[in-house]
DNA sequence: GCAACAATGTGATAACTCTCACAGGATCGT
DNA sequence: ACGATCCTGTGAGAGTTATCACATTGTTGC
């Protein structure tokens, strides 16, 4: 299976990780094959939206029958690099960050919690995995250098981001996902990704507005 | 002048919430006028892209000097909607939902919480702000009613999102945000946007994968 | 009052993404 | 073995979004 090299839209690599959720899904009520139409049933995208998307990556399907959902569910991992075992840390444990390390998410997509910060004194020590207890934010460049940590996530308030996205990149991450409401900089090398949650719900305003009218 | 608002992409939606943001800090640096160029850099994201985006809407700036941000970010509030006082609720007080509850975000853009449900008997009756407290999610469909909410913000486990969601509706809900990693079912009318956290965690796994080849 | 300048607003164009329709290939029944 | 049927994979085209270049218009200095 080797990509054809020409580039891929977002849109479809975002698409490719709902299609994992469901096809989890379909697995559990006990359908063995699907089919693009139950798929895009089950995650409300249209059958020729999936074949295309899929289509960018190889052929994973039997004409005429469909696809295989769990062998379907094991090439989308393999396509987004779930398969890794990616090192990862989330710096600030507050509700979001917790809310973060509760999710049984991490470990079934190849994400491996190393790490967790914070600058709140109260915190350090807790445990808050199997193992994994929380540091102060002034041993992340050290512990990212010696644990190998590729992946960042930052669930700190804005005012401290910019801060440990620095600490981080020192630390040599590869990654980096941040929630804060705040976009951070980081150098070209390093793959970021500012994630807004609040700005869906001023999108749902906007929405919500235009139907008045 | 277009007499009906020609289509507006949804991209242009998201960026200006997040122009929001970088209006506050430019205010915050003592920067009462701004260029595009200026706040380009701020947030991101080309002048020429922010000028297009403003443009669907009307002329907030002045030419040769700028725009003045306190007044931009008060025409984008009022673009988004967010000047209402959006009646909202949160379903589900587990770490997501409390973060959402923490975050100041809500008053400063128009949303007030008027309720928060969770099953959990140990939570029911907590105060999680002032003079709002956690009620059972059997009140779900007359709380809305009666209070006339018109968003709501669900925030449960994947396996209880869809009833949830029935019962919002049946409230007479208008607009949803959905944060259960599954996708939830709502008629037509209603303004529904399922939100994928976690998406953007494989994402980030996949673009790390591509920089490797 | 006017020229030099600065930064917006926008039509034209390029780039990207989705949709459609159907060809390709597998399976099933007879 | 063969035709009927099914569902995938994909090129072509429609539709959407971003970029570019510059005309436009307000400001400043002399």
């Amino acid at each position: 299976m080797k990509t054809k090299e020409s580039k891929i839209p977002e849109a479809t690599i975002k698409r490719l990780s709902t299609y994992i959720n469901c096809l989890e899904r379909l697995q559990a009520e006990n359908n063995p094959v699907t089919s693009s139409e139950m798929l895009g049933e089950s995650c409300q995208v249209s059958p020729a939206q999936i074949r295309k998307d899929l289509s960018y990556f190889g052929e994973f399907g039997v004409r005429g029958v469909g696809y295989d959902t769990k062998k379907l569910e094991g090439e989308i991992k393999e396509i987004l690099g779930l398969n890794h075992n990616w090192p990862t840390t989330v710096v600030g444990v507050g509700k979001l960050g917790q809310a973060l390390l509760n999710f049984a998410f991490f470990s079934k997509h190849g994400f491996r919690i190393i790490a967790a910060f914070d600058s709140d004194e109260n915190k350090i020590g807790n445990e808050i995995a199997h193992g994994v207890t929380i540091l102060p934010t002034t041993e992340i460049e050290k512990t990212v250098k010696n644990e190998k940590i590729t992946i960042g996530i930052i669930t700190t308030p804005a005012d401290s981001a910019q801060e440990v996205a620095d600490k981080l990149v020192a630390g040599g991450i590869k990654g980096l996902l941040n929630f804060a409401p705040i976009k951070v900089k980081v150098p070209e090398i390093i793959t970021l990704r500012n994630v807004s949650i609040t700005s869906e719900l001023d999108n749902l305003a906007y929405l919500l507005t235009q139907k008045k009218r």
